[in-house]
DNA sequence: AAATTTATTCCCAAATTATGGGATTTGATG
DNA sequence: CATCAAATCCCATAATTTGGGAATAAATTT
């Protein structure tokens, strides 16, 4: 492991589980001397990443927002978003995500929403369960076999009790039936009482990006309008992964800007 | 300069005037070989802080959604004036602002809102001027003499046209006046038509952290209105201060937790 | 106010570790 | 399938990080 990754993987320590870390504490987990220590909780906290609130310690700092703020405002993948899920939305009252795979994860990184009806906790940032929900299981029916294998072997139990399948060929079997299809619905598996519809956003070279969701506030869709609403989100999902496969002619624009 | 800082430095590439870089493009800006570039480039990539997106280059990655996920929902200091921001707006119709300052600039990092009568642009991760606004010179005026002076000696003309003093002498003068009053009102400086009104939010140290501000729609106020506000502003941002520097029940608990 | 303890930064020689140039692999394109 | 470009790997060299302790700064106590 480089220095590089050390002082990158501090920042893994602010999980939500614990927001404030002393020096000592810091000192303790990590493996590192203190000199070290200090030098990378200098580079942190001058980049504004982690910043130091005396006799409380070391705390995500004021540069996460910002980058966050870049992000909601410029990213290209929300940009090519927005307008598709406000367009779902509008057509279709509930509430619409954008989500991304990262790491083992799927992690929820814009919402439009149109409807009152129901509640979703699933706001920028928050992670997902990965092997539940529509959104979630679109995107590992899409993952590379490899990916599955490693995920599958770590926590078969966990496949079995979200009844993706018994055995690696099961799962396998599963997924391939959901990529086939092109998006995939389910029912109450993240909160009760709604239907999750999902359809995959890819990158130009065919991997899988994340997913574009409809959760609508009825727990039985009649099959006509579930058609409907995935003919819909699938549709929506081609429009982004076009989106950003193409993206040329905004470039040499970009070039004069920075110069 | 160390590989860390430059590795970290990369993250300030994407600064919203230019979200999407290419290798080639990175390359050309940042004086490292290509092997250096790539490792880099890797490192923030498996952290989740940038991501490749084939044909439109590098962008930042999910995990700053995330960090800033974890941060809104229980970062100290958002978490301590939350309650005071919410209670200012509901005793007092406009909006609440915790700003912080980060480098050479005033970032909002939270609002609780209570009007629908104007709207502020000042979300979270929004920078605001540095010598504008109050929330933003209540930080000035309580930030240490050396600071000052660099700010000053790099951009003097910027103090002279924000009214603030045209000599060094006259910047320390109106600062020490505020800093003084314990509080800051500005009319129309960053929106017009509307007031705000700002306290210092300071460490246990007495190093100023960020303000707590204030924002009326009303671009005058009767001399007793402004008293009032001003004077629950600064309760606030009193409170706020407590918050921070007096932790240490919390710290027994959490000692626990981590084991 | 002085003294003691604790926390942070500085310093520099030792050696671990990052570096860079080219070779190799991977993947896209015609 | 051949060609070109992009990304990764490899390894000897040397530049950089590292760690231990000294120096300084800050906080706490007397």
């Amino acid at each position: 492991m480089t220095s590089l990754e050390r002082m990158i993987g501090i920042l893994d320590l602010f999980d939500g589980s614990r927001m404030e870390w002393s020096v000592e504490d810091l000192y303790g987990r990590l493996g590192l001397t203190r000199s070290t220590l200090y030098r990378y909780l200098k580079v942190l906290t001058d980049a504004g990443l982690l910043t130091s609130l005396p006799d409380v310690g070391y705390t995500l700092g004021p540069r996460v927002a910002e980058l966050d703020f870049q992000m909601r405002q410029h990213d290209p993948l929300i940009t090519a978003s927005r307008p598709v899920l406000a367009q779902l939305v509008e057509t279709i009252p509930g509430i619409a995500l954008l989500c991304r795979r990262y790491r083992d994860r799927v992690l929820c990184v814009h919402q439009e929403q149109n409807t009152q009806s129901f509640q979703s906790n699933y706001e920028r940032g928050r992670a997902r369960p990965l092997l539940r929900g529509a959104a979630s299981r679109i995107i590992l029916a899409n993952m590379p076999l490899s990916a599955i294998r490693k995920l599958y072997d770590a926590h078969p139990e966990d496949f079995h009790a979200a009844a993706l399948g018994a055995s690696l060929d099961a799962v396998r079997g599963t997924l391939r039936g959901i990529r086939q299809q092109g998006w995939d619905a389910t029912v109450a598996e993240v909160t009760s009482g709604v239907t999750g519809v999902a359809a995959p956003v890819f990158d130009r070279r065919g991997a899988v990006l994340g997913s574009i969701s409809l959760t609508v506030g009825q727990p039985h869709l009649a099959p006509d309008r579930l058609a409907f609403i995935a003919d819909r989100v699938v549709f929506g999902a081609a429009i982004v992964t076009k989106s950003i496969s193409h993206e040329a002619p905004a470039e040499s624009q970009e070039r004069q800007m920075s110069d």
